[in-house]
RNA sequence: GCGCCCGUAGCUCAGGGGACAGAGCGGCGGACUUCUAAUCCGCGGGUCGGAGGUUCGAAUCCUCCCGGGCGCGCCA
């Protein structure tokens, strides 16, 4: 991880401290309720702890003067110098060593039988922004989009094609879109033709994918497997006893009368397939539907020897589509979905990508479909893109001076210090959402480091200014980590609005 | 019935043990001869679904209840 000041200052106190950001500016610019905590240990009071650690505080050189208040909190005031060395920190613009694990994330992974629609938009923002953030943390990180090219389904979607292309109806229980129609009007399998389709929204989605997998393929290395599953027979079938692994039931794997093997036993030579081509963490973006087999995974791992903590299930929360208030039902086969590509053309790439990952993977998100084209107008997004414009605009007209030296002309304003302290969180917010999977936490920050800059702005001029080579850096910084929050989102950064 | 997720301002949602609970939108009222007003400032608005428990301290952790979503196929 990068250098953090803030870390830095509070490990200079005492290990394992921690310090954070009050809610209230009298309570100084960090606090910590590291009395509190360790009251009860020593059997001591806590502010006589809290006596203690404010004396120890201010005989650091970033301290101005600390304070105990509360039941036993010790506020930190710092001094000027503190800032400025902040702030070289930002700019310096350290990255996580490469050194982290091999991961792949496998995400969308729809059936090619149709164009993507809004709730594979989401599983795709929602994984993307998680490998961007893996990536960012130093990990390296491939794409897979997994697909079923056999099966029942993929039966019923050549069908439906190959009824339209003799002049008939598609089946009851065909696809009866209207993609259907021009899959149809060109010769050949549709399947790779309506892979590509995909592939190009993904691509304009902003999500690319380094390697496209097959059920077929996968299949190949049943037979080899399924002596190595602890499994038995029941009603005819060939059943894997994955409850006994850490699954929360048992699994067919060849199905009674034709003993063919179902989609479960295709994800047992998937995922050895997975580990065995090396990568530490083999993770699954699903949605909540699929949230019944979110133990399935690892038990087959577990049931093969592999370790378990390997394979990683994310579960995202599904999209309800609404239209003038009432519920609309996706059904790809109906037809009567809203397209990912639509959604696109409506809204806008960074519009959409920032609305689907700004909601948590455990929130359920709604869409009314009359309704999202007005709203994404008041879309944060164009918040935060403004403030990378209007700094962008600063720096233009800022020509040569370089504003990378960072010296003080007058003490410095609290809107500075604020945004000092805003920047500085880059690093712990970013290893959070990373940890945690919860890219959500990135928009949230942008949003209050294009506050603090706005506010900044409106009270102090930059150029010409009597402080402007440490706000020229300020800006920099700012116009930094604002990129580096956009693109985690994949939502772009403009130099102009 | 069982399992997972959710319930926070009028609406959409942040918040994952700390100080009087936040943002955007909406409502009301202000601020552009100055680096972009897609901005800023102020006002109004909440028994954090309910009840217990743990803790010096709970929106946050635990238990139960109520309400909503999604699952519980030899579909994928």
């Amino acid at each position: 991880m990068p250098a953090d000041p803030v870390k830095a200052l509070a490990e200079a106190l005492a290990p394992d401290l921690e310090l954070e950001r009050p809610s209230e500016a009298a309570h100084g610019d960090y606090a910590t309720n590291a009395a509190l905590k360790l009251a009860g240990a020593r059997r001591r009071p806590p502010r006589e702890i809290a006596q203690e650690l404010a004396a120890q505080a201010e005989a650091l050189a970033p301290v101005e003067r600390a304070e105990i208040a509360g039941p036993g909190f010790v506020n930190l005031f710092l001094r000027d110098a503190w800032f400025v060395d902040a702030l070289g920190t930002v700019l310096a613009d350290e990255t996580w060593p490469r050194s982290g694990m091999r991961v792949q994330i496998e995400m969308v992974s729809a059936n090619p039988t149709g164009p993507l629609h809004v709730a594979h938009g989401r599983n795709g923002a929602y994984g993307d922004s998680v490998a961007r953030l893996l990536e960012f943390c130093g990990h390296a990180v491939e794409r897979e989009y997994y697909y079923n090219d056999s099966g029942g389904q993929m039966d019923r979607f050549r069908a439906s094609v190959e009824a339209l292309r003799r002049g008939e109806a598609p089946p009851e229980d065909g696809y009866h879109g209207s993609y259907i129609r021009e899959l149809a009007d060109d010769p050949g399998d549709p399947v790779p033709a309506m892979l590509q389709r995909i592939e190009q929204t993904l691509e304009r989605f902003r999500i690319h994918f380094d390697t496209w997998e097959r059920q077929s393929v996968v299949e190949r290395r049943l037979p080899e497997l399924l002596p190595k599953l602890d499994t038995y027979e029941r009603d005819g079938a060939l059943w894997a006893r994955s409850s006994a692994y850490g699954d929360d039931e048992d699994r067919v794997l060849l199905r009674s009368g034709d003993r063919s093997p179902t989609y479960r036993a295709a994800d047992v030579p998937y995922l050895v397939e997975k580990l065995e081509r090396g990568y530490d963490r083999a993770i699954y973006v699903l949605g909540a539907d699929h949230h019944g087999t979110r133990n399935w995974y690892a038990s087959v791992a577990r049931m093969l020897g592999y370790d378990p903590a390997r394979v990683e299930v994310l579960l995202y929360q599904l999209v309800h589509l609404t239209k003038g208030g009432e519920a609309t039902r996706m059904s790809k086969r109906r037809g009567d979905v809203v397209f990912l590509d639509d959604f696109l053309d409506e809204i806008g790439v960074d519009a959409a990508r920032w609305y689907l990952v700004s909601r948590g993977p455990d929130q359920t998100i709604e869409i009314d479909v009359d309704l999202a084209a007005e709203r994404s107008q008041k879309n944060p997004v164009y918040y935060v893109q403004y403030a990378h414009a209007r700094i962008a605009g600063i720096l233009r007209n800022a020509g040569a001076a370089e504003g990378t030296a960072l010296q003080l002309a007058e003490p410095l304003a609290a809107e500075e210090r604020e945004l000092v302290k805003r920047l500085v969180e880059f690093p712990a917010v970013v290893a959070e959402a990373a940890e945690r999977r919860g890219p959500q936490g990135i928009p949230a920050y942008a949003i209050r480091v294009a506050d603090d800059f706005h506010r900044f702005y409106h009270e102090h001029r930059v150029l010409e200014s009597e402080q402007e080579a440490f706000r020229l850096a300020l800006c920099r910084a700012t116009q930094l980590v604002i990129a580096r929050c956009l693109h985690l989102v994949g939502v772009d950064a403009p130099e102009r609005m």
